[in-house]
Parts: C-alpha cells; structure tokens; sequence
DNA sequence: GCGAAAATTTTTGGATCCAATATTCAATAT
DNA sequence: ATATTGAATATTGGATCCAAAAATTTTCGC
C-alpha cells in the first residue's frame, strides 16, 4: 500500500532538496557566473547546517553545474560558445535516437497526453508555464523510447542548455507559436508513425533553437 | 615557484580521493550488485572520517556508478543488457563527433604521441597495462578535438562499460591483437586525414567490442 | 516450536565543532 | 606613495557527536 496514491514514496533527502533548489537558482541566472555560492549563506537561508549544503554541490559540481576550487568555494561556471555548440551537436545526436526509439514503443495514451499538452502550450500566455509545457513535451514523448541511460545524459545537457535560454526569454512571442508549430509537427509525425518525417523536423526544430541562441550569445559574451 | 616542477599544485580533496578509490574498487567488480558499501567501514581502511565518504558517494551517485537509497546506504546498480545496448548506442554518436574534429585539428606531436602509444600496447602482454594503454590511446586521440563536454560525456559512458569490460578480461589474447590492429587502421586514416575512412574503422571497433561484450553478458545475466 | 511484537543494534543523515587555507587589511620599509 | 610582509578574518574541509530510520535479535504469547 504505502504511501497513498503511487509513484515513489517519500524520497529525498534534505541534501536532495537543498540540491534542488539551488539547480532552479542557477539555472534562473540567480548567481553571477564570477560570483562565489557561499555555503553558510545558503545554509541560513534554508534553515539547515552547512552539510547537506556541500553534499548538494557535490552533485551539482558532478552534475557540471558548477565548479568547485579547494578552499576557494563553488562559482557558476562561465558560458561559452563552444559549450553550447557541443551542447547542440550532442542533442542532434541523442535526440533523433530516442525519438525513434520511442516511436517504436509509444502508447496511445502517451499521444494523447503528448497531444494535451501541445494544445496547453498553444494557449497559454506565461512564458514560464509555456517552459515547462515545452520541456514537459520532451520528457513525455522521450520516456515513450525506454532508453533511461540516453535521457539521462540529455536531461544534463538540457539543464545546461537552459542557462543559455534563460537569456532567450526575451526573444519574440513568435518564437513561442513557431516552436509549437514544430511540436505539433513532430507530433504528426510521430501519429503518423513516420520516423524520418518525425527525425526531420526534431533537428529542425533543435537547429532552429540552436540558431537562436547562437545569435543571442553573440550579442551578450 | 612553488611546487617545484609545474603543473597544479597539490589537488584533490580527501573527499575527491576518496571517490577515486572508491571508482576504482567499483570498476574492478570490488563490490557485488546487491552489497551495500557501508561508509563506516570504508572510512575506516581509509584512515578518514565518514564525512568525505559521503559526499565521495554522493559524486559517484551523480555519475551513476552508484545508487543511493534513503537510510539504507548505497550499491552498485545491477548491470543490464539495455544500459550496455544504450552504452554502446551512444558511443557510436559520440565517439565520430570526436574523431572528426580530432583530425581536424591535431597536431605532429600527438600523432607522434599516439603512435607509441600503439607501438607499446603491441609489445605489453600485461593485461592491465594494456588495458590502460587502450584508454590513454582513446583519450588521446579525443583531447586533440577539444570538445571538453563530449569528452565528459564519453568519460562516462566509458566509466560505465567499464564494468562491463571487466568480465571481458578473461577473452582471448587475439581479443587484444585485434584491437590493436584496429588501433592502427584507425591512427594511419588519422594521418592520413582520411575522416571517412577513420570513422569507419572506428565504429566497426566499437561494434566489435560491443557484440563481444554482449555475447559476454548473454552468458553470464 | 512458531509467529508476532518489542527492544536492541546498526547505519545513515544532519548539526556542531575544530583545523587548514585563502583572503583582507594594516603596518612598515623603500 | 607604493609595494611587501605579516596579522586578523572569513570560509572551506574534516572530525566528532547526535537524531532518525532501518535491520536484527530477543522476548512473549499461543
């Protein structure tokens, strides 16, 4: 029975949880990338010791989100160009594998979750809901191909990726219809059970991005 | 000054050493699946305190090489025919990426470097040396590309068939032979600038390697 | 004798304390 | 005035101690 509804029962650890909120902050530019994360602070702001601080940063130094120098502390490390083109590169590696691979294995109730959430996507107005709609599309339609090894890997590039969007935000709201114009594309594919139509348009729209953001770091780093 | 010859000066916390070892014990097939790493005990033979330990544990769970439950302690996860598969599906986008813009851009000296590299591992009938001398030859050839996140990224997939590989120590000398002679198809197409032709024998390498491993593991799981 | 419940033991996770090192700032010499 | 050296401070890393939860053993009832 345990507890409940299903899924997992209890997890994390405050170490976990302390690793949790720091990634969300990192990951919304919270730190300034020359700017050392101070463990005590940390610690007093959410009311726990020094511990499970450093075990967070741990993980998230392992994670590579940030780097850590022996007696010095932990910074963001910087953004780079040559990062997120390997970041980009390596995503139109994977991304094409699992999408095939789930196409291979997807359930009908799978597409039409896939299928909510692209029509969520479309209608809502928050930029913020519309970023998890979108990495919420991924996830679903990914989990479909079975490959937990392949989607871990890709779950770290996203979430360095996502530094690097942080500073899309500010681009056009047409970048919000375009990119749930290619959703849905891929997901018509994906329907239709077309994996190279399907393939076609992930790079596409992953090109598109990385364009996008390539442009973007040009102007600011 | 300081230090004497170069380099960096003195590195690694007890934290960080600790990991070390502990990889190193996990690789070599130390622990079984189902056994617990107990952290007292480790910090006992390794003259430290259990704090190090933890966050050693808390690295290798971020690399995978462990799994973590919550007041239960940590294992190493079971092995499985689908992580190899993805292992090895992996590898075979990651490693071309590197290959190509390794020959893109290497130098004299490295080539120099990674043609005794070969000449060594044909003369070595150690197994652990050659075994090391397979990796240095690998990692050889990738530095040259300069993409230190695929380089990262294959770190670990690598790390991970390691424990893979280990039950493969038992196969034939001409196992050995011919991933020598592999290495050097590889390395004359590098010379010879010919990309195609170097990812070719490459990934006929890799998938060599990888039908061994299964067949390996067909037995066995 | 066997099964279940309770107590003991073991082990992990977290907090507090101490040591090692880096950074900052003041004093001094040139 | 500026650079250099040494003391004071701040911050990280590690050790010891305590609490929470799991595993194990013991005890009690039948």
């Amino acid at each position: 029975m345990a507890t409940a509804a299903s899924g997992k029962l209890e997890r994390s650890t405050t170490a976990v949880e302390v690793a949790r909120v720091l990634k969300q902050r990192i990951l919304a530019g919270h730190y300034a990338e020359d700017q050392f994360i101070r463990q005590e602070l940390i610690a007093q702001e959410l009311g726990v010791s020094r511990i499970p601080v450093r075990e967070a940063l741990a993980q998230l130094e392992a994670e590579g989100l940030v780097v850590r120098e022996k007696y010095r502390g932990a910074v963001v490390p910087k953004l780079s160009v040559t990062e997120i083109e390997e970041i980009y590169a390596l995503r139109l590696m994977i991304e094409p594998y699992l999408l095939r691979a789930a196409i291979a294995n997807i359930q009908p109730d799978q597409i039409a979750h896939l299928s909510e959430i692209v029509r969520r996507s479309r209608e809502t107005g928050d930029m913020t809901l519309w970023a998890g709609l979108n990495v919420e599309f991924h996830r679903t339609l990914y989990e479909a191909a079975g490959k937990p090894l392949a989607m871990q890997v890709l779950d770290n590039l996203l979430s360095r990726a996502d530094r690097y969007l942080k500073m899309q935000r500010f681009l056009s709201a047409e970048t919000q219809e375009e990119s749930d114009a290619e959703h849905q594309r891929i997901l018509d594919c994906v329907i239709a059970g077309d994996a190279d139509a399907a393939v076609d348009a992930l790079c596409a729209h992953i090109r598109w991005n990385a364009t996008d953001v390539t442009r973007m770091i040009g102007f600011t780093a």
